[in-house]
DNA sequence: TACGGGATCTGT
DNA sequence: CAGATCCCGTAA
């Protein structure tokens, strides 16, 4: 068995707690016609209660609803009109947290129009990789279970075996785009990955 | 009911 | 660095 899916009390953490854990796992995308599409996860963010960045930090609305699911649940949202962002729900029911999916490495892309480099870039930022991945507020509160539209699995043994899951070199910083809650330390990225949306 | 802004990305 | 473009949170 290569890999393990990642089932519901692992995700029963706090978010600051899942998202490094997170990076280094893949989420896994089954289309409506089957077909599958694994990334690498490179980069999160964790958003939790108390944190003024967060969506239900003042009050459970309509929109942030899906923060108080169960773990392991989605938190999808539209932004600008025109994006979609995916969340992973943490923390026991009740408790608005969730981890923020900003980029992957897409695994086993296959297209001769283009590069290494521009496959990379394809899901680099959180609004790109739903794009890539067709996900929108259809599937917001779906729960991640394998044959699911998306499910997360381990670290892949190639990356756990032997010595490691210490190679995974994570980069902790300050989180991306907001106006409130800028010095809070809550995003990790894989250092070196090519996928990452900001450096 | 009206209004303004947002956990983004692209093209200029 | 402005524009795209929709939902929702807040105020009236």
């Amino acid at each position: 068995m290569l890999t393990q899916t990642i089932d519901q009390p692992w995700f029963e953490r706090p978010a600051t707690a899942v998202a490094p854990d997170l990076v280094g796992c893949c989420l896994v995308r089954q289309f409506p016609d089957g077909t599958i599409q694994r990334g690498i996860i490179v980069e999160t963010e964790a958003y939790e209660p108390g944190d003024p960045a967060c969506h239900a930090y003042l009050r459970k609305t309509p929109r942030n609803a899906a923060m108080f699911g169960p773990a392991g649940s989605t938190y999808v949202y539209l932004i600008y009109g025109i994006y979609h962002c995916v969340n992973i729900v943490t923390e026991i029911e009740g408790v608005p947290s969730a981890v923020l999916i900003r980029a992957l490495d897409l695994q086993g892309v296959v297209d001769p129009s283009l590069s290494i480099k521009a496959i990379h870039r394809l899901a680099a930022g959180p609004g790109k990789l739903c794009r890539y991945l067709n996900i929108d507020r259809s599937l917001n509160e779906t729960a991640l279970v394998e044959g699911q539209p998306l499910w997360v699995e381990h670290r892949s043994l190639k990356y756990t075996s032997a010595a490691d899951v210490q190679q995974i070199e994570l980069v902790q910083t300050t989180r991306i785009g907001l106006s409130q809650g800028v010095d809070l330390p809550w995003r990790w990225y894989l250092k070196g990955s090519p996928a990452v949306s900001k450096l």
